[in-house]
RNA sequence: GCACCCGUGGUGAAAUGGAUAUCACGACGGUCUUCGGAACCGUUAUUGGGGGUUCGAAUCCCUCCGGGUGCACCA
């Protein structure tokens, strides 16, 4: 690699001024009219020495200049003391030409080989909506799904749906109430969503509450057949729904865990570890594990609560012993919203004492919340904005746009691409953590800086490719003209980008290089006629624009972005 | 109160301790007899306050101000 062979170049070079060497900075400089790659060295080393930075910028270049690479053009000195490194004609054109016979493996890294990974993401509960919080975990779980296994690793997806707990007695609880348990059929999922935000203002009233309390107990002990039958088919729709979403969303889940099948078995473990230096009584007869006691930024949780149940934490528990006894894996990533940041570190806290093997393996990705600008969403009180419906939204403003445009119609696949296209970028475009305040109008453009801008180019690529095709211009790499131009400096850089999204878990690098590439090429586009069987360059210009759509592609991709060929 | 996270143009974001802080939206003005106008070009405005570390700070440390989340039996 370039960057590799860079640095033992100018290693070799303050070799020779007798510096020594232990580590060199070598970074691309924001402005790509700064050059390729700079070096702060002769900055750092100077003052070492108590040289002028800009002199031992010039005796380092000096003794560069004597060696030259072919792969550099160009080494100036800037500033306070940088050292700037302009790619040559011919590193751009072998970078076009492995590009594209690269294809589809092109940023690819083995980073990962041999590892085993499981990715927990989604996790929505039946008997209640799925929100736009959990097409935030799905986005952003997908992606990162796609970035392991790009980096060489085995992959599953795992998704761990609450079916059990308050949250189902509370839409039960109305059911029963409405007596739709006599006929089952008509049931629907917005049923389920409506009840449940009736059974939590019930939860708030103290007769009722205990009401519903009994009825978790019942349905925790499998008492009564009719509420099981009522149960069972109201998950079954629950689950049935999300699965339509997964497809829509283009997520497929290898495992999948039910909180019904996870939660005794988490419950055994902290019992086990009861009054081992792990867990102890508190209050109630709950039992707890003291964080505190071990970092002082911790607090003190309930993991069996005082009616012998387990609670999210003692399942997460289990969850993690389960998912490594299917899958005995190297590596595990739970991605969840922030909320739960606190709660999971006391978690990790515990872990540590009963499995510490896994929880070294154990890594939290917390997203920030979807806020509505009118405040926080709550499907306690009905204030929600479901998954489908934005998507629904989404898609209505795509085919509204196509329409104006007259550009006929789209199918029905396409409108969903597009669609899901807008909403993950609007994800993925921003720092995992942090909170995204929804504004329909705003979050959701079609221009600029979106995954419809970026779907858009790949498109505009293919079909210039399609039109070299008919004018049977063919690829070709000799006839590079001299100038280099931008599109060429970033594309190369793709595995790079590829590598610190791994090692960071930030698919937001990513979304951010290729709004870059995609801004470059159109640029490019705008300014120069690929297509031209007048033009020496031309089959040039055409391996070029392949290359960029091969790096779109995979970029896409691994956003877990669809790449429509016409839009 | 304690813990964790955050504060960048009018708005939403970006920036392994580096150069003139980068984009998009918005607003305003331009480009098209062309390979896809969901495009391109130009103008516009910004690091919450104060200290410190450093050759160099949006980034690290301290402090103040402002916001978010969580703090025992929900997830």
């Amino acid at each position: 690699m370039i960057a590799e062979k860079l640095t033992t170049y100018i290693q070799a070079a303050l070799k020779e001024l007798a510096i020594e060497t232990d580590e060199i900075a070598l970074e691309h400089p924001t402005l790509l009219s700064h050059g390729d790659y700079s070096t702060n060295c002769a900055m750092v080393y100077a003052q070492r020495s108590g040289e002028n930075p800009r002199q031992l910028a010039e005796k380092i270049v000096e003794r560069l200049s004597e060696k030259k690479l072919n792969e550099v053009s160009k080494i100036e000195i800037v500033g306070p003391g940088f050292i700037n490194f302009h790619l040559s004609r011919d590193f751009f054109t072998n970078a076009i030409e492995v590009i594209d016979e690269t294809g589809e493996a092109f940023g690819t890294n083995k980073i990962l080989n041999g590892e085993k990974v499981v990715i927990e993401y989604t996790d929505p509960n039946p008997f209640k909506e799925f929100h736009i919080g959990h097409l935030m975990s799905n986005t952003i779980g997908e992606s990162l799904s796609r970035i392991v296994a790009f980096s060489g690793a085995e992959v599953r997806r795992a998704c761990y749906q609450g079916d059990v707990g308050v949250h189902v007695a509370k839409t039960m609880w109305a059911l029963l109430k409405e007596g739709v348990a006599e006929n089952l059929s008509e049931l629907t999922v917005k049923d389920l969503a409506r009840a449940y935000t009736q059974g939590s203002r019930a939860y708030d009233e103290l007769d009722t509450k205990k009401e519903i309390d009994a009825l978790n107990k019942v349905l925790y002990e499998k008492s009564d057949k009719k509420i099981n039958a009522l149960y069972e088919h109201g998950r079954k729709i629950s689950l049935e729904y999300f699965e339509q979403i997964y497809k829509k969303l283009g997520t497929q889940f290898d495992f999948y865990f039910l909180e019904s099948e996870t939660g005794g078995f988490g419950k055994e473990i902290v019992e086990e570890f009861l009054g081992k230096g792990v867990f102890e009584k508190g209050e109630g007869g709950a039992i707890v594990f003291r964080g505190e006691q071990y970092d002082p930024t911790l607090h003190t949780r309930v993991f069996v609560n005082a009616q012998g149940l387990p609670t999210y934490e003692a399942k997460e528990l289990g969850l993690a012993k389960k998912k490594y006894e299917l899958y005995p894996y190297t590596k595990s990533i739970v991605v969840t919203g922030n909320e739960i940041n606190d709660y999971f570190r006391v978690l990790l806290g515990a872990m540590k004492l009963v499995f510490p093997e896994l929880a070294e393996k154990t890594v939290h990705i917390s997203h920030g919340m979807l806020r509505l600008p009118t405040g926080k969403m709550s499907s306690r009180t009905g204030d929600v904005i479901t998954g489908e419906g934005l998507l629904g939204d989404i898609a209505e403003k795509v085919i509204e746009k196509v329409n104006t445009d007259a550009r006929g119609v789209l199918s029905e696949n396409i409108i969903n691409h597009v669609s899901v296209a807008a909403l993950k970028y609007s994800v993925l475009r921003q720092g995992t953590g942090k909170d995204i305040i929804f504004d329909f109008e705003k979050s959701l453009s079609f221009e600029g800086d979106s995954g419809p801008y970026l779907q858009y180019s790949y498109a505009r690529a293919l079909s210039v490719i399609a039109k070299a095709h008919t004018e049977a211009i063919d690829l070709l790499f000799m006839s590079a003209p001299e100038e280099v131009n931008e599109v060429e400096r970033l594309l190369y850089r793709f595995p790079e980008v590829v590598t610190s999204a791994l090692k960071e878990y930030s698919p937001q690098y990513i979304a951010t290089y290729l709004i870059e590439i995609a801004r470059a090429f159109n640029a490019y586009y705008a300014e120069h006629k690929i297509v031209d069987a007048t033009d020496l360059t031309s089959g040039y210009k055409v391996a070029l624009t392949q290359a960029f759509a091969t790096v779109m592609k995979n970029g896409l991709s691994l956003l877990g972005i669809e790449t429509p060929e016409k839009m």
